[in-house]
Order: C-alpha cells, then structure tokens, then sequence
DNA sequence: GTCTATAGTCAGATAGAC
DNA sequence: GTCTATCTGACTATAGAC
C-alpha cells in the first residue's frame, strides 16, 4: 500500500497547504487528514520541505508540458508569423482552468491550483527558488513569442505587464473559491471567467506604451 | 521613549512581515531588528497579531484616505458624468506609489507595499477577515464608479476583471523589488511602472465582453 | 517602561519495536 | 511499511525584579 499512502499524503498536504499555507500546516495536520501515521512523511518524503516541493511538481510539470504542446502547436500552424496576443494568452492560461489527471479526490484539482496562486506570493525565498525551475522553460518560450507579438512595445515594459498577467493569474486562482462562495451575483462558470481572464490580459498587454517619450517628472493629477 | 520603542517595533515588524510572511517571522526576529528587548512587543501592543494589525493599519489608513480624496477630486470635477476608467484605475492605483510620510526609514516605504502585496494572498483567513473592514468604503465607492463607468459590461464580469486588477498590484508590490534586482532590462522608475500598471489594467477593464452570448462548451483549441 | 527568567505549547524529526 | 514514544528545539506570552 506505499503508493497508496504516498498519494493520500500528496492529497491532504496539497488541500492544506492551499488553504493555510506552508508554514501554518503542521505534519500533525497532514497525517491526520490523510489518515496515515506521523513518521508516515518523513518515511516517504524525507521532510515536509521535500513534500511541497512533490506537491508541487506533481502538479506544475504536467501544467507546464500542456502549455509548451499548446504553444508548440500554435506556432506550428502560424508557420513563422507572430502569434496573435490573445492566443498566445489563451495557450498559457488555458491549461491552469482544464480537469487534470491523476488526483485520487476531485476537489483537489481546486486546490492545487489555488496553492499556485499562494506559491507565487507567499513563499519563502528558499523555497521559491526551488521552484521557479520548473517555470524555466515555460518563461523562455512564451517570452520570445510574446516578444515577436509585441514588436512595438519596449522589453521593460513587456516584462513589467507580463509580470502583471501572471498577478491576475495568481490571484484570481488563490480567490476564486472565496469570490465565488461570498459573492453570489459574481456567479460565472469556470470556462466564463477564463475567457473574461484571456480578454483582460491580453488588452493589457497590447495597450499602447505611454510611458516612452517621458522622463520621470512627477504624473500627479488625473483628469 | 514609549513612542520611539513603538515606532521601532513597527518598523521592523513591517520590514520582517514583508519580507518573510507573518509566520516566519518571530517576535524575536522583530525585536532584534528593532534593538528592543524581547517583551516589549508584547508589553506595547499585547501580542503578535496585534502587532501585524498595527502595522496594517499605520499604513493602509492613510492609503485609502488618499484614494478616496482622489476620487472625490475626480466626481468633483465631472459634475455627474461618468468616469473615464483610466482617471478611475489611476486613483486608485497611484497613491501606492507615492511616497508617504509617518515613517522613520526611508527603506521601510517599499517594504508596506510588499507587505501589501503578500497580504492579500498569503494570509490565514482569521487574519485576513480583521483587515478587509479597512477596505469596505474604497471598494464601495470604486466599485460604484466602474459600474458607471463601463456601464455596457455584466456587473459579474467587472467583478471578476476588478479582482484582476487588485491582483496585477498586489503581485507587482511583492515582486517589483526582487525583478528589479534580477532583471537589469527591467529597469524601470517607479512611475513609469506605475503607468504601465494603469494603462494595462484601464485596458484590461474596459476590453469588450466575449462570454456573454455563450453556453459552457469547451472554448478547446486557440488559433 | 524595560529587563530577565521561565512557563507552557507545539513544531519537525527519528529510534526502534512490530 | 507502519507504528509508538520521545528527543530537541523554537515559539508566544507573562510574572516579577528593577
């Protein structure tokens, strides 16, 4: 029963983690919800450090391969034109709103992905850093195209509002579940509010620079 | 010299409670940093939590206060007419990035917005139900103001694009030091960040609607 | 107001029986 | 592989001297 234990263990430890938080989930917690013995993680895991981090690959890899076969696939079709924005936005976002395999209890597709949202804010830097490895590739790719699909806007400023799309991402998967549950006049379907996520974004991105031809005078006002 | 142990404390804590989260920072990582003794935490604010809530406070009062002065300029000034959603966005968005005053370390400014930031996804529910009270009137108010000012779009869907915004800031306000530091052609002046900010969330918001006429099928491919 | 000393709790990890 | 029992350390908070 080791692999069945193992994935009991991955499973409570991926709620938990989502809902409270690396550092506010204790072992004693993990064990217990997974009905497994206390020394059950260090047995499997070796630590509750090692745990996260297969919490979190167990989830990111598949993720991550779905978003470079989407991207592979658009650029396969376009055949050496730029991607258009909002495909190339729909490629990446796409992915984090599909039904995934291999999770033994269905909640937990919820809840690993609101733990993606947490992992990009609340992380410990040490933590962090074991991570973002995982997201080297994925980084790399979609940054070239959305380069070649931006040609106009400069590259600080395309860093600066992709770093902006990934914090409508984070948070948006972090809160969903809360927005949901406490506002019911904001009741969408899931497939809803991605496509509302894919508009948002993308109309971010393309947005004419303004900043260009100014130094650093004071904005103020705003009428 | 109660004042300045006070100040002190604060100072340090937000720092620390930017920097690592609340949970990994101990009452005795703060006063260290703050070169107090140890009880003194306890003895001037009665407990950790309390704390936190301090440190909040001290700055997300002021924060909000100049948000709505700002809104209140700009209904001022347009006599009954909606806002453009831009002057909306840059209200809200702007006091963020100004410089405040109340503090005693000049590094401690980028150090609240951090906090910020981290707060709003990296908090245990308990602790993030004491502090949303600070935000009731500014969201009231702003929501209000979008609702006119983009009155062709479902109000569920300018919930959902507003929760978009709030997570591109929160995102940034976390991340803004560490790319910066990372990146050398990130390099942007804070101002012109923050106009990068307000032109993709302006944009995102008022990006035309696309799920209205449509089931839930699957939206499936991308090209 | 500030300090030392310590109470009381809970954490992650492991040794060793089964 | 699983379990119990326990070690070791860190934490928040407070009592009481100054």
């Amino acid at each position: 029963m080791t692999t069945l234990t193992k994935t009991r263990i991955l499973d409570a430890a991926e709620q938990l983690f989502a809902d409270h938080g690396f550092s506010n989930t204790s072992m004693r917690d993990i064990t217990a919800a997974a009905e497994v013995n206390l020394a059950a993680v260090n047995y499997h895991f070796g630590s509750k450090e090692s745990l996260f981090i297969a919490v979190m690959e167990r989830g990111t890899i598949p993720l991550n391969q779905e978003r470079l076969r989407r991207l592979d696939e658009l650029e396969t079709n376009a055949g050496g034109t730029p991607l258009a924005t909002e495909e190339l936005v729909r490629a990446f976002l796409t992915p984090m709103f599909e039904v995934r395999n291999g999770w033994t209890e269905p909640r937990s597709k919820d809840s690993f992905l609101k733990l993606v949202g947490r992992s990009h804010t609340g992380l410990e830097p040490t933590l962090h850093a074991k991570l973002v490895g995982q997201y080297e590739e994925v980084i790399q790719r979609f940054s070239q195209a959305l380069v070649r699909s931006l040609p106009h806007l400069q590259p600080a400023g395309l860093i600066w509002r992709t770093l902006f799309l990934v914090g409508s991402m984070s948070f948006t998967m972090t809160w969903a579940g809360t927005v949901l549950n406490n506002r019911p006049q904001a009741q969408l379907a899931p497939q809803e509010i991605l496509e509302e996520l894919i508009q948002f974004t993308a109309k971010g991105l393309s947005a004419p620079a303004r900043f260009a031809g100014r130094t650093q005078a004071t904005p103020e006002v705003g009428q």
